[in-house]
DNA sequence: TAGTGTTTAAAACAAATGTTTACGATAGGA
DNA sequence: TCCTATCGTAAACATTTGTTTTAAACACTA
């Protein structure tokens, strides 16, 4: 029976938000069906109704989270084409930040990368994929202009990497981090002083980086 | 009775070493004890009499891969106390890298700090304050000697979080970065490549933190 | 040798958990 | 109204898995 779009998809969409969650915050070895279902109020056998299985559904979660979607959007970030390249590294290194650090929905997406990089699954190619790899290209675009024409291939992608590992880390490693600098702190603030740190340390370091007579652009202050 | 030191050690000290690898590998809820019972060759209940508990066997590992004893030795590296501090960092950046890469004992306790960093357990405490912890305050003090004197301590704090975040960054994300730079491999020629490259990257950022003239602080543009 | 405490071995137990089944409810169409 | 396909529910099922039990093997001692 063609399906009204009405009560029947109500289920199986309160199923897959509510597993998102609970996937992100418990691991999928952690998390039970029975707590999806009690979670999300339906009966025991709905998952294997809908999804047939618990790992089909953690699959379709993650191609609910990291597939391209309209509600996904583009994974890139909004740069200003008409900024210094120094001030569009201080954008995308916040804007990275804030969406690291958001309470919405990317906010399990992150969760559940960080659990791919430990223990990786088919769902980490997806997720390179469709969320890092297109946000990599475009830090690499900037800091190549930053670099300047002189800069190899291989020097980019190392300075880049170097860049979103120090974004990443703050992520993954929060616990760590909170327990070796008492005074960081994740809110709104925390993160707007971390993005100007790490803007400010990656900036000075890709400076130096350009040959002295070639020095340029970095919105650098003084 | 008192135990001659022999026999009734093997077994207990066979499952310590299986589990260690398996907790490594597999993390501590997709390890089952009869894994580890098969894998050190004893029987299953053997777990139980010397551990009494899956989950104290657990902790008991990590007590044994973090805790302080002549075996592991001092977590703090051995730099060259005549070298300049820029060297040192050379130095600490390496042997930091070597040691996250390396394939022996200390091999199982990066991969399970990572584990405790995406699900922390009580054990998260001992690795922070027995492993982290001393080299991070090593570092610190580098990091504050490159900086010079007028250098606050959160300022030290933050770039050395940032050094250490570079590093970390690619033992965790491993398969990530493998991904993105298909050209990173994690032999000894790449490690000691990648450790030169954190170093320029991290002294670069450093050498322009100290005030040409006093013109430091924040670039608040914008 | 008999005895005592310790270690190993096999089996059993109990709880958790993914999955399936069987049945009832509902709604739409002939 | 009756039929059928879909959905919801409760129970049952089968497997995995941590733990316990029971007894045999072993080592050492009096």
């Amino acid at each position: 029976m063609i399906t009204a779009g009405g009560v029947e998809m109500r289920t199986r969409e309160r199923i897959l938000r509510v597993a998102c969650e609970v996937f992100a915050r418990k691991g999928f070895r952690d998390t039970t069906v029975r707590a999806i279902c009690q979670k999300a109020g339906v009966n025991l056998a709905a998952v294997n109704y809908y999804f047939s299985s618990k790992k089909n559904l953690y699959e379709e979660v993650c191609k609910h989270l990291f597939g391209l979607s309209a509600e996904n959007g583009d994974p890139r970030f909004n740069l200003d084409e008409g900024c210094a390249p120094g001030e569009n590294l201080r954008i995308f290194i916040r804007d990275l930040l804030l969406s690291l650090f958001s309470h919405d929905r990317s906010h399990f997406r992150h969760m559940i990368m960080s659990r791919e990089m430990v223990d990786p699954t088919a769902a980490l190619t997806i997720v390179v994929r469709e969320l890092i790899k297109p946000r990599f290209n475009q830090l690499c675009t900037l800091v190549g202009s930053l670099l300047g024409e002189k800069a190899d291939d291989e020097l980019i992608r190392s300075c880049a990497l170097s860049i979103t590992g120090q974004c990443l880390y703050f992520r993954f490693a929060q616990p760590v981090v909170l327990k070796l600098n008492p005074r960081q702190t994740f809110d709104r603030r925390g993160i707007e002083k971390l993005a100007r740190h790490i803007a400010e340390f990656s900036l000075n370091a890709l400076a130096r980086f350009v040959p002295a007579d070639k020095e340029n652009k970095k919105c650098k202050e003084k």
